[in-house]
DNA sequence: GACATTTACATACAAAATGTTCGATAACTT
DNA sequence: AAGTTATCGAACATTTTGTATGTAAATGTC
């Protein structure tokens, strides 16, 4: 990969971070990432179309990190043979390396570009909550399990922005009963 | 209230479900608003200021009318002293209005609007969702109070965009049991 | 280290969208 | 019927968008 693409895509990246601190991202302009990254114009139209595109680019670099990261502690990568407590590691793991990125996620958190990220997020982390349902509730037949897997999606979703707003007061370990509980 | 205020908010309501209808809302501009709605630029500027404000007032009209006639059909409306079954005839009498409005609510969820609409029924329906767990749940230590009442909110949202996916196959009572379900 | 390729740059530009102003006209309220 | 208020339409400056240049510089490859 040629270094001067990665120069260009992390000086948008920063610019789009540093203006969505000051402005709401509603206002955020093509033309105002141009003037804080001082990048051309043309370089940026060469490699995204809009600012959304930038935003779900940066939302997906993101969870790039947090989920690499987080697998890679974890011994087993076989959901189809892992037990409940193999979970409970794998997203405790989560929280943790969602913690390391917590300043772009608090901006982002407190923008309206919040819903973008969470969007990208349900998709990360849709096919852990596919496993864990077809894994775990199988004999359950009182609810569609996709139904049931949305819903461990959104249980996690809410128990991440719970933390976010009360400032990241709790334990991953906490947070991860939590996000059991919820479950049942 | 004057007449021609409400000729204008509707004209402009209508024209933004017929944009949508064959746009993306991202590519929705005020010009096409008053492209399609005949109505004067000035006078468009002097009811709403962004297609955003545009969209949430046509959403917070939408639940004005699904949940005024909701709980116009449920007898008791004292909710600190109403039962579970009260809170399942209520949800099922809302389900039951959201049909009613299923073509707009249809529009709306394929596009990305669809998040500010969510929005605007989080906050709709967050102080029955308080009831009901300040109610139903107050022995439960294991969780905070507002962690619950969020799943319940949430609970609430996928069933519904279950419902929507899934073409309103399932009867407003059958969707009211998935609800319930999925907060154990 | 020289070479071909790719990227970034500066600038210019047309087209579209935004947001505001104004006086005339029509519709509404009381 | 009179006075108030909303709409209209047109004009306008400003901003934003998206594209098209040729040139300079950085990069990867051999």
């Amino acid at each position: 990969m040629d270094k001067r693409i990665e120069k260009t895509k992390t000086a948008i990246y920063d610019a789009f971070k540093a203006t969505l601190d000051r402005k709401p991202y509603a206002d955020i302009t093509i033309q105002d990432i141009l003037d804080e990254s001082k990048i051309s114009r043309s370089t940026f139209y060469s490699h995204f179309k809009t600012k959304e595109e930038v935003l779900k680019s940066l939302c997906s670099s993101i969870f790039r990190h947090v989920f690499s990261h987080s697998l890679e502690e974890e011994k087993s990568h076989d959901f189809s043979k892992s037990s409940i407590f193999d979970y409970k590691h794998l997203i405790t793991h989560i929280f943790y390396h969602i913690h390391d990125n917590h300043e772009i996620i608090d901006a982002i958190f407190k923008s309206e570009s919040k819903d973008v990220f969470l969007n990208e997020m349900r998709y990360e982390i849709k096919d852990f909550a596919n496993a864990m349902v077809t894994n775990h509730y199988i004999k359950e037949k009182s609810i569609p399990s996709d139904l049931r897997s949305r819903g461990m999606v959104e249980s996690f979703i809410i128990t991440l922005e719970y933390w976010v707003n009360n400032l990241y007061k709790e334990t991953p370990e906490l947070l991860t009963e939590y996000f059991i509980t919820l479950n049942n």
